[in-house]
RNA sequence: GACCCCAUCGUCUAGAGGCCUAGGACUCCGGCUUUUCAAGCCGGUAACACGGGUUCGAUUCCCGUUGGGGUCACCA
């Protein structure tokens, strides 16, 4: 039998954590056995639908690397078959006309509520004659669903859960502008795309169980179930807007990495013994259902940040100086040209290792691209005091007449000129690091003034004798 | 409230009756290295929610309690 998965988001809004993880695991499913793993956008509510949202999806998951297979689906095409198969129930007598209003259902919830019995449609028009329906009331169709038994499903991740059916009431499947509501849409398309396995949020196992009536119903083949944890937020709860809940391309823009956010959101609810950094080949090999864990995680920004700087390290040099050439145009006033990325290039091997995200990789970055004079950080400005100013002074003709400009050259002479005066490496290293980079923090300066070239290192030398013109930081 | 689900360090988790003196990762704290900061390496703090069973033996199986979560729309 052929895999078919499907992520099936409404577009609603960005493509958050949950989907983005519920995407994944359906995309490494399909990889790992096989098959295809389809996309369907959930657009029945059209109000509510965007096109916007729909972009932020396609990019969510294009940036991701989970590719689908085949066009993307929109289940607002498919209404009016949808419709048919509501009409086929109601000529099973598998489904019926309800004439109430939506006033009336409000009353009946709040009276349920108040009396402390179980908030549902209490199936009033289940069996009553239509010709006794009230004038000028359009009605939905309900599904008349099960009284007697349960329904049981047998789920790929919770095990086999089973429900009375007494406890699920008659759901609208037509509503009274003739629209399918989710629940019919969704057991339809399932049905017609030949999806096998649904692979989505926790917070659909109750739909599962009318969802597989409905089924049952139809006479169609249940496909397999794997309901997985939803994401919660620090506190416990399920992750939403309190916790500043963020679409993928939030996290993106904060310079998390594709191959980061999908080692986390993978290791976040499924496990493969003591593994932690897992390449996308190792989790295709690995994946499966059965390893995924029962209990919802929670999001933890500190392990993806973490796991970021792993592939940050990871990275090669021109793909991060590509990544962070557009955070670096405040800095310039465009985005770094020719020389100027061959600089960066040369310089990414020990930045990265300072960096957690790309946001710090630019701001670690700019003073290698910086037009002269660079600003000094406070904390810079106080290291080149009176006294190192007059050392940065004596060091410059050496510098300027250091033979070769290699690492190597550039410590002996500046480890030559503090010796020579007495000095510990780190007071001279330390103002030549803040008249070079602007900062107390850094890589090697040997390397950074390497990098730089001696005409720029001259310079900003030069630079740092007229405090009284620069401008602060 | 009803129904359903869940429960190992702060967090993500390993563990599928004796391999557990409960392992790994992140965080945190030390140390090494050192021109700063990282990275790296070494070491440390920190958990089986509770109560009953079952068993020669429970983190592992069963029941209950507690706690947490999810769902109860003419939304998806």
């Amino acid at each position: 039998m052929t895999v078919i998965t499907r992520f099936a988001p409404s577009p609603t809004g960005f493509l958050h954590l949950g989907g983005a993880r519920t995407a994944l695991f359906n995309w490494l499913y399909v990889r790992h056995h096989g098959g295809r793993f389809l996309l369907r956008i959930e657009d029945t509510d059209r109000a509510r639908s965007t096109k916007e949202a729909i972009a932020a999806i396609l990019d969510g998951l294009a940036w991701l690397g989970l590719d689908h297979d085949g066009e993307v689906a929109y289940q607002s095409a498919h209404a009016v078959r949808h419709a048919e198969v509501a009409q086929r129930l109601l000529a099973q007598g598998m489904a019926y006309h309800c004439f109430c209003t939506p006033e009336e259902l409000a009353e009946m919830r709040e009276k349920a509520k108040a009396e402390g019995r179980p908030v549902r449609y209490d199936g009033r028009w289940r069996d009553r004659d239509p010709a006794e329906a009230p004038p000028g009331v359009p009605p939905v169709v309900r599904f008349k669903a099960p009284r007697e038994g349960e329904t049981v499903i047998r789920d790929l991740v919770q095990g086999e859960v089973r429900t009375a059916n007494d406890q699920l009431d008659d759901m609208v499947l037509l509503r009274a502008d003739d629209t399918p509501t989710y629940m019919l849409s969704a057991v339809v398309d399932d049905h017609d795309m030949g999806i096998t396995h649904v692979i989505r949020g926790d917070d659909h196992l109750t739909n599962a169980f009318r969802q597989t009536q409905l089924f049952k119903a139809l006479g169609w083949k249940i496909p397999e179930f794997a309901h997985i944890g939803l994401i919660h937020g620090p506190d416990g709860a399920k992750l939403s807007k309190r916790h500043g809940a963020l679409g993928v391309e939030a996290y993106r823009e904060m310079g998390f990495l594709p191959e980061a956010m999908c080692n986390y959101l993978l290791r976040l609810g499924w496990s493969h013994g003591d593994d932690e950094i897992i390449s996308t080949e190792q989790a295709i090999a690995w994946f499966d259902l059965d390893a995924i864990g029962r209990a919802a995680p929670r999001f933890d920004l500190v392990k993806l940040t973490s796991l970021n700087g792993h592939y940050l390290r990871a990275a090669d040099a021109p793909r991060l100086v590509d990544l962070i050439a557009p955070r670096l145009v405040p800095v310039l006033g465009r985005e770094p040209a020719g020389p100027e990325r061959e600089r960066l290039a040369q310089a990414m091997g020990s930045l990265k290792e300072r960096a957690k995200t790309l946001v710090e990789l630019a701001d670690n970055a700019a003073f290698y691209v910086r037009n002269r004079p660079i600003p000094l950080s406070e904390a810079a400005a106080a290291v080149v005091d009176k006294e190192a100013r007059a050392r940065l002074a004596r060091l410059r003709p050496r510098l300027a007449e250091a033979g070769d400009w290699t690492e190597a050259a550039l410590e002996e002479a500046v480890r030559g000129f503090a010796e020579a005066d007495g000095l510990k490496l780190g007071q001279v290293a330390q103002p030549l690091r803040a008249a070079l980079t602007g900062a107390t923090i850094s890589p090697g300066i040997f390397e950074v003034m390497r990098i730089l070239g001696r005409d720029e290192v001259l310079g900003r030398l030069d630079d740092i004798r007229q405090p009284a013109k620069r401008q602060p930081a």
